[in-house]
DNA sequence: AACGTGACGAGGA
DNA sequence: ATCCTCGCCACGT
């Protein structure tokens, strides 16, 4: 089974595999949903070591002012941008409007996580 | 074991 | 808005 691992880097991967696609987060915030607090750096690396980037929704993490991270120039960044457009996430002389486009986690997300909990009935009405 | 590094963040100039 | 400085701290040398 793939069992979690506690190591940070893996916990880093698990919290941005949860990101819904069409929105971004900051890399601090990442940081305290894996409980990293004050290691946004160590989000960046945890990416950039990523064994499936392929898979891993790794674009959807930008700098808390909406910035995109990534060197200015670099294939990385590119692909970056393109994977946000994809998603309907407009991304303007490489950055992103956060009021717009950053995710909001609530409580049902971070403890059920992005599916749901099989079997749990939706409250839709009120 | 000390030292430098980094896909950050906040604050000041 | 841009640029610089400092704090942050796990990881690789």
């Amino acid at each position: 089974m793939g069992e979690v691992s506690s190591g940070s880097f893996q916990r880093v991967w698990n919290v941005v595999a949860v990101i819904p696609a069409g929105c971004v987060v900051s890399y601090g915030q990442v940081a305290e949903l894996a409980g990293l607090n004050g290691g946004a750096r160590r989000v960046g690396g945890a990416l950039a070591k990523a064994p499936d980037r392929g898979s891993l929704p790794w674009h959807r993490i930008i700098k808390a002012d909406g910035k995109i991270a990534m060197p200015v120039g670099s294939a990385g960044r590119q692909e970056q941008i393109r994977r946000l457009e994809y998603e309907g996430v407009v991304v303007v002389n490489g950055r992103v409007d956060m009021q717009k486009f950053q995710w909001q986690p609530d409580m049902d997300e971070l403890i059920w996580g992005p599916l749901g909990f099989p079997g749990t009935p939706e409250d839709s009405d009120l």
